[in-house]
Formats: structure tokens, sequence, C-alpha cells
DNA sequence: ATACTATATTGGACGAAGTCTAAGTCAAGA
DNA sequence: TCTTGACTTAGACTTCGTCCAATATAGTAT
């Protein structure tokens, strides 16, 4: 975190009361927040801090590779401070909490030759999609209902 | 196509202009469109269909499993016909070009019992980024630039 | 062929997520 | 301490998508 600032200084940023609190609130809870949860927590600490400069912060860090964006499904994009340990995410539909998983194979081996049509691949992002534990509960005291709709909480 | 429509037809819906129009423009070309892409199609054929009833018919069709919902970064989502063959996809990271793509591996074997946090996994969606050949040459030709900026194609 | 009605369509208002800009502020070096 | 270019800010704006009340119509019953 200390490093993180470091790192950030070491390139030429200028070390802000704004990048400071929104590093702080990365580094607090290793989780995926939205902006805007990013905001919320910033704003406890500096309320002034305006949106705009949490989106452009959060920017600059994911240029940087200190951070990375996961997008799901056509939701709020969030951000992950787990960078520089790549892995994957299990993402429950009904909620939408995510948690970071390891996998075993490399999934860019899985990829032939013959299925690359020229491009060069650099990544290959794997997201897996189910029913956490919680989800499957409510919709068993549900009694076998439609299955769908469930409150959107998210980690 | 015809096939859809009887399928459409077995499941109780009416088949109006609208519905048949957006059929065909799905049909005809199989790639993969947005919302409005497709609805800019449905234009040339029904002059007076309307956004909103694209968006209705889409969404439908996905309940149905009809077509698929493709998320890549931040964009609006695309609509693949190409649904009852399962595949993943090649993404160029430069222009926005999307290649059907097929892997050897399943993906949901790669993911331990022990990385399942008692979820229900149901799909794994694997999507491989890169950079297409028209992108390569482009940045030949630039010499070695700053290998951003890009119009943004999308097939 | 006509009437009926539940289902579907429409335009426009609305909302969420994110970008952009012009004016003001301030971190850091001289 | 002064200076200045990098940074921040409020709010307008864009894009993608949803929702609604009013209207139209597919399919069926008569
Ligand atoms: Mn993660
Ligand atoms: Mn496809
Ligand atoms: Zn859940
Ligand atoms: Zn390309």
């Amino acid at each position: 975190m200390d490093d993180l600032l470091q790192r950030l200084r070491d390139r030429g940023w200028r070390l802000t009361a704004q990048r400071r609190v929104i590093a702080e609130v990365l580094d607090g809870e290793h989780i995926h927040f939205t902006a805007d949860e990013v905001h919320a927590r910033a704003v406890e600490r500096l309320p002034e801090i305006s949106r705009a400069s949490v989106y452009n912060t959060l920017g600059e860090l994911v240029a940087l590779g200190e951070i990375t964006e996961v997008t799901t499904d056509g939701r709020a994009k969030r951000y992950d401070p787990n960078a520089h340990h790549p892995h994957q995410h299990l993402v429950c539909s009904g909620c939408g909490t995510m948690r970071d998983v390891q996998i075993t194979e490399d999934p860019i081996r899985a990829l032939p030759e013959g299925e690359r049509f020229g491009f060069t691949v650099s990544n290959a992002v794997v997201t897996y999609y189910g029913r956490c534990p919680d989800c499957a509960a409510a919709e068993a005291v549900a009694g076998g209902g439609t299955g769908s709709g469930q409150a959107r909480r998210t980690a």
C-alpha cells in the first residue's frame, strides 16, 4: 500500500489527498467495488472528493496495471485491487456476489492454433456463473418458485 | 429460421411483423450485433419499428435460449444468434472485432471443487483478447507508436 | 366476415453508468 | 515563498437500457 504510493510517486504522480484516500479504500478490504462504492467509502474520509476524481484515478490505476477492471454482465464495472496475482471469478447470477478463484489449466492453451485467425492472443478471461449457497437456500424456502428475482448484493 | 418462427409460434408467441423482421435480421448475417444495430437493420425493412420492441424481443429470445447475450467490456451488449452451438469469443482489443472460437477443454473442469465455495456452477464464459492481423499491421506501419487508439469496428 | 380481447407495440420519459469541460486549486520544485 | 502545470471539481452531456400509458393488432370465437 505504502509501496503503491511509492510506485505512483516514482511514476511522477502528484500525491494528492484524493489519490491517497482512494488507494486506502482499495487497500482496506480487497474486494470488488464499483466506482460508486469506492466513491462512497472515499467520501467518509474526504467529504469533498468528487466522482470525477474517483473515475480518473481508477482509470489511471488500471492503465498502470495496479488494479484490474472486471465487467461481468451489463452492470457497473468493478475494480479489483488483487491485480498482481492473476485469478478468475466466480459470480452468483442471483445476487452478483463475486469470488476470486484459481484454475488449474492455462485457458490460453485450450485455444488451438487453428482457432486464432492470425490474432496475437495476449490473455484470457474466464468467468464462472452459478448460484451461491445463500441464493440456493433462499430459493428452497421460496418453494421452487420462478427462480428469478433476488436482492442484488455484491462483494 | 422458419424453424425459429415455428418454435416461437409453438411457445404461444404472436407472430407480429416486428418479431418476424428481427428474426430475419438475426438470421441474415450471423454476427454479433448490438441492440441498436439490430434496430437499424430492422428499420430498413419495417420503418416504424421501435427501439423498445427490439429490446423486448431480444430479451425474450435470450430468455428462450434462442440467442445469447455477450458482454465484453463496458460497451453495449451484443446478441449472438449462434446459440445452439456453444462457443467462446476472441476479441481484438484494438478494433473490437469478435470471432467465434471452439476450445478443446471444458473450462468448468478446470475449476477444482475446493474453489467452488458451495456454489452450484452452471456455466463458464471464456473470452480471449488479442490483436487482429489488421490492427497488428496498422501498428507496424505507425512505426512502433503508442499502441493505443484505433477506430472501433465490430463484427 | 366481424367482433373481441389479451398480447404486443410505440414514443417518450426516466435512470444508471460513465465521459467531458471549463474554471478553480494545489503539490512540488526552484 | 513563488510559480506553474498537474489535478480536482460541479455539472452538463452521452450512451445504453428500462418503464409506462396509450394505442394497435394477431389470433380466435362467433
Ligand atoms: Mn478478483
Ligand atoms: Mn458468437
Ligand atoms: Zn447469490
Ligand atoms: Zn483489430
